[in-house]
DNA sequence: ACAGTGATTGCAGAACCTGTAATCACTGTG
DNA sequence: CACAGTGATTACAGGTTCTGCAATCACTGT
């Protein structure tokens, strides 16, 4: 596996995130893109589905171990306490992660392409979150129903992350905002 | 205003919607759907951005409506049942609009870039309740996760309302949906 | 008549994305 | 050491989406 440098993927979501940042995403053409990683804008679709799933990198493989976890998680647990321990498990590769985080946020918060892009990701992690809900036994309205509002605190407690000063942990986030859930539901 | 023959969007919407039932999203061409409306691509564009935006179209007042509802219910409602009466509020017009739903809703299930377009109308509907709950004078975490609640219930009661065989209306679906997500929700 | 308005059109072009076949660097085998 | 095999990269051609700009067109009001 030698033949060719190697990180390829790597290379290409570097250059792409250093030029959205310099000339903002619209303004960046994906054949810049691949050549600034030295390759050829036939390898980013090589890569990438599309131009926005450069941006979205480890999606994929996050929402698979979420949803390993929600059903590997002890039975007597309640079903969200099964998803928050869930995120809480994964949260640890995000803190190690927190400028990066930072810069994506700005970029995809500028660019309406993007934040779609960014719910269609979310909408497939809570699909997820359904299925596995359900082979544990979780009938269907309570399932997707917990699956989303799961999701929609996830949403929020990342942003709450992201924008603490005092640089709490995601982990530290997702704990206060999903009791924040608890009482918000305590009053409906 | 009589220059032209009038109704121009909606002849563009029944083209388009025909033409994807008939050979497919992906197989038809904006400059398909504007012949068969007597129009030209270039005037597709004009009243619509992108060629998704031809299967939401009323989205944008709905979500306006919602919002305006919202605002307007009695202080004395709970932030949740003002959503559910809010969206209850709107649902005569879609049980008017049932057939026309499921067209719609077979083309949006066979294409991902449809959902999530999908997806974005439906977080734009979570942010606008947002917003309404906010002037209500409901704190922030609260505002965005009965929102968001509100929005995986409405979601689920339209799914619901479509699979109905017995033609149940949206408002029954809406109904017994919000109650699901009370029940739910005491299970947390 | 005649200027004004607003929708539609024509045209040019950039960027996105795909299909197909060729090339290239390296690997394993006889 | 030849040599076929593998997998990533590349070249190229082309369709489609979407935009900017200027012109035209049908109708309106004076």
């Amino acid at each position: 596996m030698g033949r060719w440098p190697g990180g390829t993927q790597e290379r290409l979501q570097k250059a792409a995130i250093d030029l959205f940042t310099e000339r903002g995403y619209e303004r960046t053409t994906v054949a810049e893109i691949a050549t600034r990683a030295g390759l050829t804008e036939r390898t980013f679709y090589n890569h990438f589905a599309d131009k926005r799933e450069v941006l979205f990198p480890e999606q994929d493989s996050f929402i698979a171990k979420v949803r390993e976890a929600v059903g590997a998680a002890p039975a007597e647990q309640s079903p969200l306490d099964a998803v928050n321990a869930a995120f809480i498990a994964g949260s640890d590769w995000f803190d190690q992660r927190r400028e990066a985080a930072q810069r994506r946020r700005h970029i995809l918060d500028a660019h309406t392409d993007l934040r779609e892009r960014e719910w269609a990701k979310l909408a497939a992690l809570g699909e997820a979150i359904t299925a596995a809900l359900r082979t544990r036994g979780i009938p269907d309205p309570a399932a997707t129903l917990t699956a989303a509002a799961s999701v929609a605190a996830y949403r929020l407690a990342a942003a709450r992350w992201l924008a603490d000063p005092q640089y709490g942990t995601l982990g530290h986030h997702l704990h206060t905002t999903f009791e924040d859930l608890h009482r918000t539901a305590r009053s409906w």
